[in-house]
DNA sequence: TTGTATGCGTTATCAG
DNA sequence: CTGATAACGCATACAA
């Protein structure tokens, strides 16, 4: 069933009493056709319902209009109620909308995954690539890169590669939290890492670890992997291993949220005994008990901005090998 | 730069030294080839990295090995913390990958995004699309269906298309949570409805009216959209209507998160003075303060049984019109 | 301005 | 078991 035979080039053009390569410039718009003839065209498509096989067309262009949106992540992590990657995956789509070309998502968790991901863009199925939330030195993207295929990383990964990226000041989004948490009285500063084998996990320890020193202060860490889950484990322990400390900052808002929780089934008072600071600014950060303080990042504008860049380089252009875009700490009630 | 040109058939034919039509049975595993001639070929391949270019594979086969998932819906609304879009790519994306197919996102918020979804799939660029969320009667499902696309939707659309659904329970569910309201003393039961251009809003209140009617209990209706501004808004209308409320069933989370805030805001007790149950059972329900009881819809389900719906008629079987999932009330402590 | 002819890289049909 | 060869549907250089 179904596949009811489409109508080709050469069925329009038959119909309407020209040759192929006609039909085609008028389909592709080209101006140099006769009113006519190509009302006669747009005619003939209406009553066929023609549509161009793109396949087809892909395949004498080298152009397929599509790029590919890779997140070497298990689905699992991807979409849990972290609003990171939405946040990216919305903004890719804005920007690709704008230019009009289709969004390809891949979610790379698996090694099988992954060998799909490889197989498909290597294929010439996209016109371009944007990786985000790259784990460890992840060797796919220069891979690709090397292939000739136009490649851009969301977040930086680990490691020195050729790829040019876009990420957030993550730093100095954190110096500056810690450092009001400094400047508010606090001196028993902890932190709840993330992973350490993500860049903005590293960097958001060093930004931390930096911060504290400077000041003379110690340094309590427990880490995490930026759920939720782990942000409740790193707080009993740093409850059990530092029990006088006065101030946490998460290296995630999930991890932050986790934190309030578990400090309040702890007895603490939070800001009063504890102030907590995330990292992200997602939006049920400003809806947690109390609101949390934390460091926004532009996630989106990561998604926007990591597109351009693709499509920039897929149109022949070079770009910037690193962006960087600010952060902002943004005040509530938890610090 | 770039565009490293690419090794063909031929040139794997060549160097292999034998012809293209071998590399390509050696390529696509036919066991009809002799052994010692299927290693030089794999030889050959490895050497000169040779990747078949799909465009040309599609445009004989017929096939692309995508699927399409179209969401009707602005990205900012699919990506807001909401969990129930996340969930649904989730799904599909884990058939998708047992299948070894590729997910094609589109988000098809604006007209100009509905006329890309329509030229991209009726230009047989994907073997299949599943619609998620759709929107009044929504007349594109079934176009395609006439076109010979196979296409399922994961949450039914309005008015009686042809179209195969797969959906959830939405009144089981809801008269459960609503009667676990009543059996507890409950008499002054609120709710703030969905959006009513969409079936999951409207069979929400659906079994919120028939249940409280049959129950001999007023009516009491705000309406939201499923998000977190538009459930406070309803919620404090619904205050200010009703003040002597004992109990509210929202028909999304966010809108019961914050109704939980807004409760509190306004000095009743949760559960005390106030019951509140939810609908979808997100992760942050069990985060809320108290939280959550709610009615878990299996939405990870939902996107996954949508894609086997697809893939099973593009593989040419027929499938069962309508699948209905099972919903379940979750006790938390807010009611 | 329009038509003709060719090629894009594969798979599939047929002989051999 | 292997090799020619013909599609697949379209865009474009070139000719008219």
């Amino acid at each position: 069933m179904t596949t009811a035979q489409r109508p080709t080039l050469e069925a329009v053009a038959r119909r309407a009493g020209v040759s192929r390569a006609t039909v085609s410039r008028v389909v592709n718009g080209s101006t140099t056709v006769a009113e006519p003839i190509r009302a006669a065209v747009h005619q003939a498509v209406a009553e066929l319902g023609y549509v161009p096989n793109l396949a087809a067309r892909s395949l004498v262009t080298q152009r397929t209009d599509s790029i590919a949106l890779i997140m070497p992540e298990a689905a699992t992590r991807v979409f849990s109620d972290d609003q990171v990657f939405p946040g990216i995956i919305r903004g890719v789509s804005q920007e690709l909308e704008a230019a009009d070309k289709q969004l390809v998502l891949m979610l790379a968790g698996s090694p099988a995954g992954r060998d799909r991901v490889e197989r498909y863009t290597t294929g010439r199925h996209v016109d371009g690539v944007l990786f985000a939330s790259l784990h460890g030195a992840d060797p796919l993207p220069a891979r690709l890169a090397r292939l000739g295929i136009p490649v851009v990383s969301s977040g930086r990964g680990l490691g020195d590669s050729p790829v040019p990226y876009v990420d957030v000041d993550h730093v100095g989004g954190v110096t500056r939290a810690v450092r009001y948490l400094i400047e508010n009285g606090r001196r028993r500063i902890a932190t709840i890492a993330g992973p350490q084998d993500m860049v903005a996990g590293i960097e958001r320890l060093t930004g931390y670890r930096d911060t504290v020193a400077a000041a003379g202060l110690p340094e309590l860490v427990a880490y995490g992997d930026f759920t939720r889950e782990s942000g409740a484990a790193a707080m009993r322990t740093l409850l059990t291993e530092h029990p006088d400390l006065d101030a946490v900052f998460a290296a995630s808002d999930l991890m932050a949220h986790a934190a309030l929780r578990t400090l309040r089934e702890a007895g603490r008072r939070v800001p009063a005994d504890v102030a907590v600071i995330g990292f992200d600014d997602i939006e049920t950060a400003a809806y947690t008990e109390p609101p949390l303080t934390t460091v926004r990042q532009p996630i989106l504008e990561l998604g926007r901005a990591g597109t351009r860049q693709v499509l920039r380089i897929a149109a022949g252009e070079t770009v910037e090998p690193a962006l960087i875009l600010p952060t902002e700490l943004v005040l509530r009630a938890s610090a």
